[in-house]
DNA sequence: CGTCCTCTTGACGGCTTTCAATAAAAGTGG
DNA sequence: CCACTTTTATTGAAAGCCGTCAAGAGGACG
C-alpha cells in the first residue's frame, strides 16, 4: 500500500474517483520524520502548512500562562492536522509527537486547489473538521460534567474506538503511548489522580494494564462508567456534491 | 438593512461579490420565530436542516444520562447553526433558545450548492467551523485547567468579545441572558458556586451586575483572572479561492 | 552503573459540591 | 392590576473529591 493514507481513510466513507485520488496523492508527495517529544508546531506559530499523519501518534495542546497544559486531541494515522492554522494564519494549538512519527506536510495552497477543483473533497474536509469538533465537544462534556474515573474511562474508550476504525482486528488490547501526566493533561486531572483512577479500574476488573498496554476487559461497564454518549459517527455522505 | 445577516458578518472578513451575496441571500429566504426555552433541535435528531441565526441567543448542549448538561457553545446573531447535523445526518448537540429569537432555516442541499458553485464561500464555511472549534478548545482548556473563578471570568470575557464584533459600540456593559445554572452548565460548575464566584468578582470590583446585565469594570484584571489566551482571531483570508 | 523519568502510595488540605432554607424575581391566571 | 405559583438568586454549613506535597520504587537510557 504505497497509496495515500488519507485516501485509504476516506474510502471508508465514499468511493473516490481516480481524479480525486490523484488530487489527494499530491498532498502526500513530501514526507518528514518526527521524533518522539518533538514539537511539530508551536502555539501562535504562523506557519500555515498542513500535515497528513502517516504513522505514529501526535497531540494538539494549549498552554496556559501558569505552565499548565490542556491536551485537546490525539492524532492518529490518516488524520489531517493544521486546518485551524491554515484558516487563521496562525496555529491556535501546539502539536507534539507522542511517538516517533512520519508526516506529509503540504502547503495550504493545495487546500485551496481542493476547494476550486474538487468540491466533493472540500466538503469531506469540512466533515473531517466536524468530526474533530464533535470529539472535542465530547471531551468537554466529559471534563465539565463527569468525575475523574469517568474521564479516564472515556479517554480509553474513545481511543480504542478510533483505533478500531482502521484496525477492526484490534481485539481488546492496544498500546496507549501516553504517560499518566499526559492522560491527566487530556482529562483535566493530575498525574497522581490519574494513577489512582486507573488503579480502581484495574481493581474492579474493567481494564488490565502492563506498561503502556491497555486491555479492555468489560467494555459495557467501561462505557457505563465513562457515561459514554454513543454516537455511531458514521458520516452521512448523502449531501455531498458530485465527484469530479 | 434587509440584507442577509450572514453576508453582513462575512463582509467583516472579505468583500463579497454580487453573485456570492445572492447565493447567501438564498439561505435566508425563510424565517421562523423561536420562543425562549424552546428546543430547536433535540440530540440525535435526524433533521439535517441548517440555520442562520438572525436575532436572539441560542445555545448548543450535550445531555448526559444522569441528567447533567454541558453547554457547549452560545450562538449569537449571524452564526450558522447545524453544520454538524448536516454532516452527520444526525445532530450531536441539542439546540435551545435562551431568548426569543428568529432563525432562517435552510436545507443542506444549499450547502452542497455552495461547495459546487462558490468555492470561496465554501472555504469560508470551513473557516467558520474552525472558529467554533477554537472557541470550544478554549473552553476546554478553561474547564480542564483553571479554577472556578477563572472559568466564570472567561465566559464573561469571551461573550463580551463576541458581542463587540458586531457592536463595537458595546461599551463595557451588556445583557447576559443566562441563569446562573446555565452559566454553571457552560463552565462545568454548580449554580451555587457560580453565584459565589460572581460575588467575589463583584466584591473585587472587576465586574458589576444588576439583573442579567453585566458590566466589565476592569477588563485587564478580568483577563488575568480568566487566564485568557488572547487570540486575535482575525481570519487569514490569504488562502481563499477566487470569488465567483 | 548512575541519572532521569515515570509510576505508585500515603497524608493532608482546599476547592467545589451537596444539602437546606430563605429571599427575590419572574411568570401566570383571574 | 393583583394573588399565586414557579423559577432564580443567595447564603451557610458540612461533606467529599481531587490536588498538593512528599517519598520511594521501578525502568529506560546513556
Amino acid at each position: 500500500m504505497g497509496r495515500s493514507c488519507l485516501a485509504d481513510r476516506l474510502e471508508h466513507y465514499v468511493r473516490l474517483t481516480d481524479r480525486e485520488q490523484q488530487a489527494l496523492a499530491r498532498l502526500e508527495e513530501n514526507e518528514r520524520p518526527v521524533r518522539r517529544g518533538a514539537m511539530v508546531r508551536r502555539e501562535r506559530d504562523n506557519s500555515t502548512e498542513l500535515f497528513v499523519l502517516r504513522s505514529g501518534w501526535l497531540f494538539s495542546s494549549i498552554l496556559l500562562d501558569d505552565g499548565s497544559r490542556q491536551i485537546v486531541r490525539l492524532h492518529l494515522p490518516g488524520d489531517v492536522i493544521g486546518l485551524s492554522a491554515a484558516a487563521f494564519g496562525e496555529s491556535p494549538e501546539a502539536v507534539v509527537a507522542l511517538t516517533d512519527a512520519r508526516v506529509h506536510p503540504f502547503d495550504r495552497g493545495l487546500l485551496r486547489d481542493l476547494f476550486e477543483d474538487h468540491p466533493r473533497l472540500a466538503a469531506i474536509v469540512l466533515m473531517l473538521a466536524k468530526l474533530d469538533y464533535v470529539a472535542v465537544v465530547d471531551r468537554l462534556a466529559s471534563i465539565g460534567r463527569t468525575p475523574a474515573r469517568a474521564r479516564v474511562a472515556s479517554l480509553i474508550l474513545e481511543t480504542a474506538g478510533r483505533l478500531r476504525i482502521t484496525k477492526p482486528d484490534l481485539g481488546r488490547g492496544f498500546d496507549l503511548p501516553l504517560t499518566q501526566e499526559e492522560i491527566g493533561d487530556a482529562t483535566g486531572l493530575t498525574a497522581v489522580h490519574v494513577n489512582r483512577m486507573m488503579r480502581t479500574l484495574v481493581e474492579d476488573g474493567v481494564i488490565a494494564r502492563s506498561g503502556s498496554r491497555v486491555e479492555i476487559l468489560d467494555e459495557q461497564r467501561l462505557a457505563r462508567i465513562a457515561k459514554h454518549v454513543d454516537r455511531y459517527s458514521r458520516l452521512d455522505t448523502g449531501w455531498l456534491p458530485a465527484a469530479r
